[in-house]
DNA sequence: TCGGGTGTGTGCGCCAGCGTACATACTGGA
DNA sequence: TCCAGTATGTACGCTGGCGCACACACCCGA
């Protein structure tokens, strides 16, 4: 779960020192725009993307039109798994949900650093279980759980890959996501504001309430959160990520760390083969 | 897709010769039974196992003991992923579904044979990533399409990695699986035997026409096949496994080859190491 | 042969979400 | 300032699947 760590990359963050290095020449910082297509369903991946502060839905569109979002991807993550395990293609579309920026990586790049082995590989491989776990959990959630607390956990895990406690995403989209009417989106919704957990006028929905939110959630959001921090715990233990108790609702905003800084332009990172570099 | 090689298990099939004799001291062949748990849920995996003609489900329980099963796996795939991906545990209860054989693995080997690279390292990979997208899929299925059709993809998903047509196999369970009730399956089932898809006689379902079924069923079914083939395509491609024109009904059975071999008792590969033999 | 366990058929009322249609309300330009 | 586009609210009937209750059918063992 990507509680923390709200200004960079953790799968970047969690990378050892050396390969970070190796691998900052290659990164690019891009714009997100929303709405931008990162990835078309079955078209080859040329670029991996890693999230700073823009998240990420994998979408699947059906033959009739309809869509269903398999997974989200934020700072926690990184886009573009298909080129390490393999194929380069998937069915899914990956779409910017919320702008923002993000590192962007040449698939051959990725692919080099992943084959290289050491722990560049096996923090990828954690992701990708992680990301399994999430794709699963949203089978179980579509399969059993009524649309408001869908909801709910969707706003949650936006919210938790996002600097702040906006959203800016019309009740359409949402539903878009969701695989939902939009109209259905509309009334819980309503009651979610009715309750006090949210505000939203027009295209803008501010979660005011976590905790309800997190109580009117189904028990998905803590599974899947249970397993990011198993699997990747580094922003856990990390002392620049600090966040002990960052449950339920977890702290914003943290001082910035060395590592931040290759956020604005890999020069950073570059220069910093002697930065105090976290993952522990 | 597993519509071919319903002997040995394609993973190991497609490993490099070499590779698999590096293995074969390593396996040892084990009976399936109907029911058992072959990993609970968040235990830690200590064995791996690559299904012969057995199926395995992955399934999550719910809080409220409510299940859904996340995805399927057969010969064409290994039980135990999360061994690889780092975690070696996972929120999935994987239980054997139909009774049957598997080759069984220490997970220590198994990261080995990952760790060691190569040919073998890919085909996990892309198995890893095949089933991703199979649980992806299952998500989409949950969202959008009845139950009917979920019903065909599920038995048609089941007999691909079974050795005939029968599946052993109660409505009861079979509603488990799905995540809906007994009653539905029961309805849809009575509808597809009417229809003359299937027919069924407590706790047995026999597909009489395979292509009543894929005609009735979403294109999920389709979806996952699809990617199966792209992924892990040697069953299309080698020789030994001749299939070429499988689809939309495979043609069951095919001659042995040298690679089935180890299917049959390993001696083939297995000899050399003074292996034990099928416990069937 | 009988009885109990197990699997299947069926019929209710209920409800969440769908499809449709239309009515507002907000917002950013011309 | 007004308009058009867009976002949201609301209503109504429909349907699929749920929860429950119970009847029947099959199988196996005492």
């Amino acid at each position: 779960m990507p509680k923390t760590g709200k200004k960079t990359n953790h799968i970047l963050d969690a990378l050892p020192e050396a390969e970070l290095v190796r691998m900052s020449g290659l990164l690019e910082r891009v714009t997100m725009t929303l709405g931008e297509v990162i990835h078309e369903t079955g078209a080859l991946q040329k670029q991996v993307f890693f999230p700073i502060d823009c998240v990420v839905s994998l979408l699947y569109v059906l033959e009739d039109g309809d869509t269903a979002e398999v997974a989200i991807i934020g700072n926690e993550g990184v886009v573009g798994m298909p080129v390490i395990t393999g194929g380069s293609r998937s069915p899914h579309r990956a779409i910017v949900q919320a702008a923002g920026s993000a590192f962007r990586m040449s698939s051959n790049a990725l692919q080099k650093v992943f084959e290289h082995g050491g722990g560049a590989q096996q923090v990828l491989l954690r992701y990708s279980q992680a990301l399994t776990i999430q794709i699963g959990q949203t089978a179980v959630c579509n399969r059993h759980h009524k649309l408001e607390q869908q909801l709910c956990r969707w706003m949650l895990m936006s919210i938790d890959r996002l600097p702040n406690d906006d959203l800016t995403m019309t009740q359409e989209l949402i539903a878009n996501m969701l695989g939902v009417r939009r109209e259905g989106v509309t009334e819980a919704a309503g009651k979610l504001q009715a309750a006090g957990a949210i505000r939203y006028q027009r295209g803008r929905i501010t979660v005011l309430d976590r905790l309800q939110l997190e109580r009117l959630c189904c028990e998905c959001y803590e599974v899947v959160n249970t397993e990011y921090d198993r699997l990747l715990p580094w922003d856990r233990t990390n002392p620049l990520h600090s966040d002990a108790a960052r449950m339920p609702s977890p702290v914003r905003g943290r001082p910035d760390s060395t590592i931040d800084g290759i956020g604005e332009g890999q020069q950073a990172v570059v220069a910093a083969s002697g930065s105090p570099l976290p993952s522990a």
